[in-house]
DNA sequence: TGTGTGAATTGAACGGCGGCCCATGGAGAC
DNA sequence: GTCTCCATGGGCCGCCGTTCAATTCACACA
């Protein structure tokens, strides 16, 4: 069979990644193969590898777009603006309704290694980045504006730490922790360690308050 | 062939726990199969299936394994004793090392869902349960005897907090963190959260300390 | 020491799936 | 109508989990 032209290649990237994001949703990376790709678009698994180097590539652009659209969530949070140290609850909050979504997809970001041990192509890092800053940006009024390390610190830890959370409870390995329950774990962390932060920049008057 | 009787039905076990372990430490668990698991051990394929119920019962009885290691270092520690907030710390950096020892294997148990969505056989829940008491036991010095619930609750956000940092520094998902700094990052968590929690406590006294 | 017996072990075989490639022929350009 | 180009999908080759009839050996007993 020759050309179809039915759908632009654009079009069909994203056919592809669509197919391949429910596939992996519905039966994790193991689930995922070029044929079922295929079969789900109605396209033959060689159109795949047209648009994509290989399986592999798929997946990274996969994860790519989880990526975005978590970036999406944070940043429409935080255009809401409101209360500064509300607003680091809201992102937390935001990112683990995000990732308890589509656990399996969110899962993916963390079961997928690199074929050799390659490290991830440079876009990959500059969208974590990028969410990473979305963290920074929230947790900057909470710092003075000198303290940089402090706040990169800040950003980091908290967002490693709701990531436990989610993902712990996510698997059912957090003993008896349902979903629900994660969010108030979510609160208390992000409570306890914004305050003991807070004591350690000003001890006097954050105890005070 | 017939019997061997080189080595007993529990040695058997063993080596093929041993092997599936070292296979899915260098290839994920995606490099597992029964062939493979064979051909290290000089048996053939059919072995494995007399002393397990199917490969899954192999990665089922793996994680069982690392949930003990983990705990048998996390009693190690415990039995050292010291300063009750050095403990928690202690306790906490004994699980970073734990998991970045051996990456693939930890992820492990993060990687393998049960086929069909079945639970974790209760063995499984109770090694989990153990360990998440170990935590309990070194944050209850900080509680009053009567505060079960905040004591619970810290060891879960502290758990899972702490593991968050492995988990993102090992898949190299933390931007620009190594994993020479998770370890500080753990100090600041852990930190912070308990310095935050006793606030709530004990507003005046926490501050005045 | 010889022999019978049952348990342990084997490995070939089954049925299926996978990644990936390339000769083919249909679609578009002129 | 002709030609060119490129998407196509059938096919190659290999690996997988699992099974089970056949085989071989350890051991008990004589």
């Amino acid at each position: 069979m020759g050309r179809r032209s039915i759908h632009t290649p654009e079009q069909l990237r994203q056919l592809i990644l669509d197919a391949a994001a429910a596939i992996i949703e519905a039966h994790g990376l193991a689930g995922l193969s070029a044929r079922e790709i295929a079969r789900r678009i109605g396209y033959s698994p060689g159109t795949i590898y047209n648009m994509f180097e290989n399986l592999d590539d798929v997946v990274l652009n996969v994860e790519g777009r989880v990526l975005d659209q978590l970036d999406e969530r944070l940043v429409a949070e935080l255009a809401k603006g409101g209360d500064q140290k509300a607003l680091v609850q809201q992102l937390a909050q935001t990112y683990l309704a995000f990732t308890h979504e589509r656990p399996k997809l969110w899962n993916l970001l963390f079961e997928h290694y690199m074929p050799g041990g390659t490290d991830t192509p440079p876009w990959y890092q500059e969208k974590l980045e990028r969410l990473m800053g979305r963290v920074e940006t929230a947790v900057a009024p909470l710092y003075p504006p000198d303290a940089v390390l402090e706040r990169q610190r800040a950003a980091r830890v908290l967002w490693a730490g709701v990531h436990g959370i989610t993902s712990l409870s996510t698997a059912n390995k957090l003993s008896n922790v349902t979903s629900e329950a994660a969010a108030s774990l979510v609160t208390d962390l992000v409570g306890n360690y914004l305050a003991g932060a807070a004591i350690k920049a000003a001890p006097v008057r954050a105890a005070a308050s």
